[in-house]
DNA sequence: CAGCATCCGCTTTGATACTG
DNA sequence: CAGTATCAAAGCGGATGCTG
């Protein structure tokens, strides 16, 4: 095997017919979602979080961005004794432009149909551009999100709201269900007692939660 | 003839996903470039700023960007007597998008091959971002920029750069030569002395070119 | 001429099977 | 686990033709 494969391009010199030939190509950019929300991850990681994808594509594609210097394989030591693939600190600033793609494209989540594959990771960093805590004053607050694949947790950090995967050890409230419940209560299309009644299950002070309020348009 | 066409989707719950599946496509984005550089466009006009896409790919994808409420397209009155393409406020939201990579591929420039196509509106809005005014409290300034196929202007707008289509009455400065040189020279990679050196004419007090710097990275 | 649609050959993608 | 090999289907690029 040799890959002398030639690369399309646009053949623009424009800076974003340029970054279009480096990450415009099918599951590229979602590749960088992977490595961006997860940290570091093996082939069969990236691979489980971009269900669909064919696996000679996947490999395609790890080749290209590495050769782009978005991405680095790195063998990792033992006990994982695994090759490992790490963004670049090139590949790194590509947090903006995956930043501003996910807030343009939460609101087509609403009339998503309902058989979409879903994993946690994928929702965390997005969700939380668009809470705001409205008492950054009082104690900071941590609520588990239980829905999808892997718990989150949403937090306040001085006066910013962060989401992430894992847990935490004394939550201020849970929040479960299933996942487009869980979204729409967060952005604010749902209240709290309309969510429960379709399925949402709420533990802890409703007050909590009323603390993180969705931002209004423009303001993100 | 029939649009039956079953959109091809990545089938994820995740908004980076879904932005994906709206503007994911090739040429997608550049259509959505042209609209939002230059203004609504005519056909033939969003043809000429892309070069080398197939007609009948332009077609479906103005098709494919209407249904997705990204263009509108809007029979123009005399003496235009056509149709146009305008973007959606929808639309004009992705413009954070483009910003952001945009901004991400301008160092991409640096070692592109000289035989790209090139159009002045695909530089202009980009290079700005990377423009600062440093001495805005003197009296704003107009550099006349001529490279490529239409003439530019740089300008200071209370403390901010800005860059667009056109010409101005009498500008402070005129830079003129080919688009390599000039965007070297703007974003710092040359000074006016090697600018010209290798072929960039320059007419004006070089104080004026002076008071634009290039940003620091990351300050952008 | 502006705004497409059709046809054709090539490339990319998707699905699955297989391997060190 | 981390890929490669194979093949069918879909997408793309280029040329050309049609219609108001």
């Amino acid at each position: 095997m040799w890959y002398d494969a030639v690369m399309r391009t646009y053949g623009q010199y424009c800076p974003l017919a340029k970054t279009l030939d480096v990450i415009g190509d099918r599951w590229s950019l979602l590749i960088v979602r992977e490595l961006l929300f997860r940290g570091p991850c093996r082939y069969t990681d990236i691979r489980n979080g971009l269900p669909g994808i064919a696996t000679n594509l996947l490999a395609d594609r790890l080749r290209d961005l590495e050769q782009a210097g978005v991405i680095r394989r790195e063998a990792a030591p033992p006990p994982v004794a695994t090759t490992l693939f790490h963004l670049t600190p090139r590949g790194e600033e590509l947090r903006s432009v995956l930043r501003a793609m996910a807030q343009w494209g939460l609101p087509l989540l609403g009339d998503a149909p309902g058989d979409d594959a879903f994993r946690s990771h994928w929702l965390a960093p997005p969700a939380a551009i668009y809470l705001s805590d409205t008492t950054p004053d009082r104690p900071p607050i941590a609520i588990e999100v239980r829905t999808g694949d892997e718990p989150m947790v949403i937090e306040t950090v001085d006066g910013a709201v962060r989401a992430r995967l894992g847990a935490v050890e004394r939550p201020d409230a849970v929040l479960a269900g299933p996942p487009r419940i869980v979204i729409d209560l967060i952005i604010g299309k749902l209240d709290l007692a309309e969510a429960r009644a379709r399925g949402l299950r709420y533990e802890g002070d409703p007050e909590v939660l009323g603390r993180l309020q969705p931002r209004a348009i423009g303001e993100v």
